[in-house]
DNA sequence: TATTGTTATACTCTATAACTATA
DNA sequence: TATAGTTATAGAGTATAACAATA
């Protein structure tokens, strides 16, 4: 038998893939002045009615930094705040004709980042890899580790 | 022909796996008080004799992320900062015993946590998914998209 | 002149706290 | 009392600038 070997590093090849195809699509929508995060508000709020709260879910993120994204969002011109009908507190996006527009460029834009990716994946291997990325997403690396402390110390209360 | 659909989202899948899985090797190695970068550092310093700046470039980081990340090595009493023999600029890494000793646990809990990982993946696929990632990393997901402009603005030179 | 390593600190990102209006 | 959204800002991470020592 032969001796232990170390394990394939797994780390560095979902890092080192995610980071270099995260600048890349950060590049390509760069291009029409969206984030990715606008983008993914963008494309979100065009599917049905939603709230700041809602989208933020959606997108993982937190509604403080939701508020920055529709910040930017309005000063475009791509979305707007409007009451919602039903709840006075929440503000559902809605999405401008021009933001509409843009959200289906730049909804190519995506595709056809991911494409060429899987372009350059092997016919072959493609389906299996996507089968693997799918499982692991939705089973062993579906949740992260809740960290003790958390990402930051509570911040000193000084009333 | 069917319609055209969206491409799988490929962005998703690297970002969500990577994350989770470097948050679960951060909290496994935290147990034996490391950080990746330590464990990285540490194992690369114990290969052979390297300077501060070849560690930073082996672990892609900035030399002065090494600065504070070897002050953590000295601080645990992992690693020490030695003159080179042979530029009196540069300092050698040089891994304690006790550096040693924590360096071989930190490669068993990292590859305990990849060995999770692959045993996750069906045995029939974990050939091809393999190769495709390191395809990948090393083709059309080698290289990050330069940013035309710099992650951070040039500092305002005060003088 | 260029490079190693250091210190100090500015910049960005993100999340906590506190608040207002409403449920 | 709890929640949607906002503002202000603290905390963490990281990289730039400037510098001393040396090449």
């Amino acid at each position: 038998m032969s001796p232990t070997r170390a394990e394939p590093d797994v780390s560095f090849l979902l890092d080192h893939s995610s980071h270099v195809l995260r600048t890349r699509m950060a590049a390509a929508l760069a291009e029409i002045g969206l984030t990715a995060r606008m983008h993914c508000v963008l494309v979100h709020a065009l599917e049905e009615e939603r709230t700041q709260i809602q989208l933020a879910e959606i997108g993982d993120m937190d509604k403080t930094t939701m508020v920055v994204t529709v910040d930017a969002l309005e000063a475009a011109g791509l979305a707007e705040r409007k009451p919602s009908a039903t709840d006075r507190r929440a503000r559902v996006i809605a999405v401008t004709e021009k933001g509409a527009e843009v959200a289906k460029q730049s909804q190519r834009i995506v595709d056809g980042v991911h494409k060429a990716v899987l372009d350059a994946v092997p016919n072959e291997d493609r389906e299996v890899f996507l089968r693997v990325m799918n499982g692991l997403v939705s089973g062993h690396l579906a949740t992260p580790v809740e960290t003790s402390q958390p990402a930051r110390r509570a911040r000193q209360s000084n009333k």
